[in-house]
RNA sequence: GGGCGAAUAGCUCAGCGGUAGAGCGCCUCCCUUACAAGGAGGAUGUCGUGGGUUCGAUUCCCUCUUCGCCCA
């Protein structure tokens, strides 16, 4: 073996080996009274690669499948990828672009056709890439959601719905993306505020009679203005309202209208009213009773001027702008243009600047959807961990808006509605349906739908519903969803109302909200701002053990952690210790027989705390703190096992005649260790464990039962004398070192006073050749631990070097001490605080007194 | 504007009512027959500010400050 670990030579052997032998199938373990534990996992983008947030994502979530097999159930972790509507048509797009062509020349059934070839030879990369980091997930059950099943079962959710009145077609103000030529969603906006104008214009009355002065960020829907709205409590404009505008530019007789919307501290408290093209105007004019068929449009989906017969038609909205406000400055309406920061919306998808536009699109009623969403969680049905996301997710789902669940893409669910030739809808599974219900040929509506509202069927779409399958029967609902917390409102809450609507029954018991990964100084990992990072160079370098680990030590309640080499390489490192503590274990177990014989301290203490590891990382990685997990079983091996007992054990390991037990031992340690280190790093643990005497070639950790800590016993007494010795131990090579000996050269002698017990593990760990026990008669030093004094007799040293070490010593146990005495005079204390914590802190205060006596008896003798 | 989170050793973070912890970094010593991707020893903190509760607060409550995220 060599003294380097190299994941090149383990991880992907292995990973072969295990889907060779089907472990990431339920069947392998079903049949065996196992309780059924499922994940259906975030379908990743199909178009998408791996990223950090993926590898912890995945990661966690491997970690409890592997986990809950281990620990007797029948495990489900089931994959797949989601069609990601705008993401694919795009990269499909570009792809028609670079051969001289585009969608609307092959038209649309060429186009699909084509994005479906796309993904059949390039699409999923993510799930190759997901093989990398090992993890067990049962590819056989891959899911997509355009696979033909997925697709139908979209559909009757859909006409359902339709059907039930809960969607409805309506004219709305969307965020249309004019990059993107499609809707988004609210959610799929950021807002941004960017630097403005603030335009002052004086729009006349009709009569004459003067003007009043408006303020926009936006002239040029101006010319779509249908009133000019005040604040009924702005007393600047009291007795002014009801009077008639004279649209400029426009012609157009406006009202000015009082509305709660205007706030008067805004601009001039007059603001125009632009139905069509802004959400709030919008909602004015719902309250004003226009009709929306015929209210004015002036700006079309490219983002260009519609104004037959003006000099404005055609012209970019921003050439627009300009040229409105130079017309109106020309006619001396201009009152002022002040700078402004203007609060804009930016499309997620494409950053364009979001165009609110009127128009007829989907819409889902949520709040009937949302009621048993919000009481499941508030009942407790569903869990969020941490549970401080159950208030985010509350907040959002008790003011709920209608979904507008229609794009205008090609690529995706397209809308099941048909219409006949007089226009009336009809709800149909296909075009031969709808025809056969129609009664003569119809088309179908052009949109197709959000790509959530297809991921939202996700937990039960994926185990075969509409049909009663096996699967669903046994796997629903699934138990944890472990997402990210930005996606909380896209998608968890989309489950939830689909879930309980059509299974009757939540999608899952737990939501565990991970952290985010931010780069080493704390910024955002992203390709755009060049602080992307690719995973799987990472693991090319450190391997998947390490990249897993790195990021699940550092994954508990937090909401963000930080990733960087110096991260990887403490978890390559404990990789590499893992392996080389293995190596001298190896060397020394043999055929592992031979272990009778009675335990000595350290061999209980080993054990007692394997029991300790095993109960912390059991009950940590039930509770979702991947991070209590690793640190334990992290401290354990290498500040435990490795330290303290490789090295106490190592004298009796090279004596054949004490050799069985600590053997014996080892290999129980190592057993346990593989075992329960193996769902955090499956890949190590594997080969590390197949070096075990007596584990056959063709069995697998995944098939072994993670290791129950009540197999071990839990030792008081032996951890009681281990950490008396240790402390013993600690205090005599500070002392050693601080009277200048090198750490691996051997002493002759220590002198232990008031010390009982077997005190070899002291001498061979402090490196002593002979062990004596009360006050040596010649010169010495000493030092105290533990209630124990240390002594090294020396014929020849440098006093001064001890006595300043002391002094420094004396000083520390004094400031203890006043602060011990300072309760302890405290009649409060001794009264009120619990008798058991008054008794300890007596004794201490004695110990410590007693031991700055002591030492500063010996300061005096030597001194003098 | 509202909500949530964070503030602890030089850095990154645990801890969370009874005398401050880890990893990395730093200093000293050691290539000791598992491991220098290692071992031994060491230094370093008015636990963000100001109040309150308590015998006792880094830990619980309130105020403020600074950062981050989300929603409007």
């Amino acid at each position: 073996m060599s003294t380097r670990y190299d994941p090149k030579q383990v991880e992907q052997k292995w990973y072969l080996e295990w889907e060779r032998n089907g472990l990431f199938a339920p069947e392998t373990f079903a049949g065996e009274n196992r309780k059924p534990y499922c994940i259906t996992i975030p379908p990743p983008n199909v178009t998408g690669s791996l990223h950090m947030g993926h590898a912890l994502c995945y990661s966690i979530q491997d970690v409890l499948g592997r986990f809950k097999r281990m620990t007797g159930h029948e495990v489900l972790i089931l994959p797949g990828t989601d069609h990601a509507g705008i993401a694919t048509q795009k990269v499909v797009e570009a792809q028609l672009k670079a051969e001289g062509t585009n969608r609307h020349v092959i038209g649309r059934e060429a186009f699909v056709e084509r994005t479906k070839r796309w993904k059949d030879e390039s699409g999923g990369m993510i799930l190759k890439q997901f093989r990398r980091l090992g993890f067990a997930f049962d590819w056989s059950r891959e899911r997509y959601t355009m696979d033909a099943a997925y697709h139908d079962a979209v559909l009757k959710v859909f006409i359902e719905w339709y059907q039930r009145g809960l969607i409805y077609r309506g004219k709305r103000i969307v965020n249309w993306d004019v990059g993107l030529q499609t809707t988004v969603s609210d959610i799929e906006t950021n807002d941004e505020v960017r630097r403005g104008k603030l335009y002052h214009f004086r729009y006349p009355f009709e009569d004459g009679s003067g003007y009043v002065v408006i303020a926009t960020t936006r002239p040029e829907t101006m010319l779509a203005d249908v009133a000019v709205a005040v604040n009924p409590k702005d007393t600047r404009y009291a007795g002014l309202v009801g009077k008639q505008i004279r649209l400029p530019l426009v012609g157009r007789v406006i009202p000015l209208i009082a509305d709660e919307y205007p706030d008067p501290e805004f601009g001039t408290g007059a603001v125009k009213v632009t139905p069509a093209h802004d959400a709030n105007d919008f909602e004015i004019g719902v309250r004003m009773g226009i009709d929306f068929e015929s209210v004015p449009i002036c700006i079309d989906g490219k983002g260009k001027v519609i104004a037959e017969g003006t000099p404005y038609h055609g012209l970019d909205r921003y050439e627009a702008r300009k040229k409105i406000t130079a017309d109106l400055e020309a006619q001396g309406l201009v009152e002022k243009i002040e700078d402004y920061d203007v609060p804009l919306k930016v499309s997620d998808r494409s950053g364009q600047v979001i165009e609110p536009l009127l128009s007829e699109q989907w819409f889902c009623k949520m709040k009937p959807l949302a009621a048993p969403a919000i009481e499941a969680v508030e009942t407790g049905k569903i869990r969020f961990v941490p549970e401080r996301y159950a208030e985010v997710y509350l907040n959002w789902m008790n003011n709920i808006k209608d979904w507008c669940l229609s794009r205008q893409l090609w690529w995706g669910h397209r809308v099941p509605i048909y219409y006949t030739s007089g226009g009336t809808p009809i709800a149909a599974m296909n075009m031969q349906e709808a025809e056969r219900l129609a009664g003569e040929p119809v088309t179908q509506d052009e949109d197709v739908l959000d790509t959530w509202f297809s991921s939202a069927l996700w937990p039960f779409a994926t185990l075969g519903w509409p049909n009663e399958t096996r699967d669903l029967k046994t796997f629903y609902p699934t138990d944890v969803l472990v997402t990210a917390r930005d996606i909380i409102y896209l998608w968890v809450a989309r489950m939830v109302m689909d879930g309980l609507d059509q299974m009757h029954e939540i999608p899952f018991r737990h939501v565990y909200i991970y952290a985010t990964v931010l780069t080493e100084e704390g910024k955002r990992m992203s390709k755009s701002l060049g602080t992307g990072v690719d995973p799987l160079e990472y693991i090319e370098k450190f391997g998947a053990d390490a990249m897993r680990f790195s990021l699940l030590v550092q994954t508990g309640y937090n909401q963000e952690i930080r990733f960087g080499d110096r991260r990887i390489e403490e978890a390559r490192n404990f990789c590499n210790k893992i392996w080389n503590a293995s190596r001298f274990a190896f060397g020394h177990i043999g055929d592992a027989s031979g272990g009778a014989g009675d335990l000595e301290i350290e061999d209980r203490w080993i054990l007692s705390r394997l029991r300790n590891c095993l109960e912390v990382a059991e009950s940590s990685v039930q509770a979702y703190n991947m991070m209590e997990a690793c640190k334990a079983l992290h401290e354990f091996f290498w500040s435990e096992f490795c330290d303290w007992y490789i090295e106490a054990v190592k004298p009796r390991l090279n004596d054949a005649a004490s050799a069985g037990v600590p053997r014996a031992v080892l290999f129980k340690v190592l057993d346990a260790f593989c075992k329960a280190m193996h769902p955090f790093m499956p890949h190590i643990t594997e080969e590390l464990w197949h070096q075990l005497p007596g584990v056959r070639a063709d069995a697998f950790l995944d098939c072994e039962t993670w290791p129950d800590a009540s197999q071990y016993q839990r030792d008081e007494e032996a951890e009681a004398m281990m950490r008396k010795r240790m402390g013993i131990v600690r205090a005599a090579r500070s002392l050693r070192q601080d009277m200048g000996f090198a750490p691996n050269e051997v002493l002759d002698e220590v002198w232990l006073e008031r010390f009982e017990g077997d005190a070899e593990l002291i001498r061979t760990q402090a490196k002593f050749s002979r062990l004596q026990f009360g006050v040596p008669k010649g010169k010495h030093v000493s030092a105290s631990a533990e209630g124990v004094e240390i002594h090294l007799p020396l014929e020849k040293f440098d006093s001064n070097r001890w006595i300043e070490r002391a002094a420094r010593e004396v000083e520390k146990l004094q400031k203890e001490l006043d602060g011990l005495l300072g309760r302890l005079h405290n009649a409060s204390f001794l009264q009120r605080a619990n008798p058991e914590v008054v008794a300890r802190d007596k004794a201490a205060a004695e110990e410590k007194a007693e031991m700055i006596t002591r030492l500063r008896g010996r300061i005096e003798q030597l001194g003098s």
